[in-house]
DNA sequence: CACAAGCAGTTGTGATTGCAACTAATAAGT
DNA sequence: ACTTATTAGTTGCAATCACAACTGCTTGTG
């Protein structure tokens, strides 16, 4: 049925927008509990962290791009991290602004840990969903991501 | 395929929870950038507001409950909120503790107008999804906060 | 009624963030 | 080659946040 009103109604508990708001901050409490526990290190030193462990060899303004962060906030936790010594800088040979970034052993073990823990509380795989709906989930969100980050200036 | 290695991997761009957490952060930068613009107000405050636009007479404590922010925020989203004349506060007769929050004939009007302008930014309904993959996309992300919720204080 | 326990809301404070200004290195244009 | 524009990364700073302590009201128990 299509909308009656003539303007556009906010109906918060049928928004898409505002239920990804909400789970996305209940995963983010979930998630910061867990890490700091098991490390220490706060929500963005993990965010850094796992991008490096992800795919290492990553640079900082390629995490930046995979990642919902500030570059200043990248920044900043690779120097903690590279100060804790759970990540190595390696200077490009090629281009002389950046760095490759490495897991050390430390922070190898580390993030092996934290993953763990993420994943017995559920916050990997899906423990909530079906195969199925975690598949649909996920195409649906990177659909959101896509048409989200295109829109993204659209001067309004 | 089940998992062949003993450890559970991260793989981020397979995650539900790190997409969810992108697609978030996404989505609160375009709002904040929409909501200052239009009205000067912060995320929070926004929040607040459209907490109370969604139903008035909502308390503070109602508005905790739905959404993704701290008590303290929210109250300090009602005192602004209040200065600028934008919501009242009306006690209950009831119980002293608690006020019931609606919007003034202003808080209206900027309540609508942006609205109006989220709407058009695709924020609230979803041009980008067919009508319905959004209904399974809301379908599954209540699904993965009532799961969130329930979890949430499993002691790990 | 008195007392304990719990809930609504406020406020203080250190930590974290987002933005923008800045340096340094590379790429592009002429 | 030289000048300009871009990109990587760092840093300063004001705004914002999360958490916890606190006040005051209410509910439950005896």
């Amino acid at each position: 049925m299509t909308q009656i009103l003539s303007s556009p109604i906010l109906r918060l508990d049928q928004s898409w927008a505002y239920k990804v708001t909400v789970l996305a901050d209940l995963l983010a409490r979930r998630v910061t509990a867990i890490v700091q526990e098991a490390s220490g290190l706060n929500l963005s030193q993990w965010r850094v962290l796992a991008a490096i462990g992800d795919q290492p060899g990553r640079t900082a303004s390629e995490v930046v791009k995979i990642t919902p962060m500030d570059k200043g906030i990248v920044s900043r936790g690779v120097t903690s991290l590279a100060q804790k010594e759970l990540i190595t800088r390696r200077a490009s040979e090629t281009d002389g602004r950046l760095s490759h970034l490495y897991l050390t052993e430390t922070g190898e073990a580390i993030y092996q840990a934290i993953v763990e823990k993420l994943h017995r509380a559920g916050l990997i795989d899906v423990g909530l969903l079906t195969e199925g709906e975690t598949e649909s989930l996920l195409e649906l969100l990177q659909q959101a991501i896509q048409a989200s980050r295109e829109r993204d200036e659209p001067r309004l």
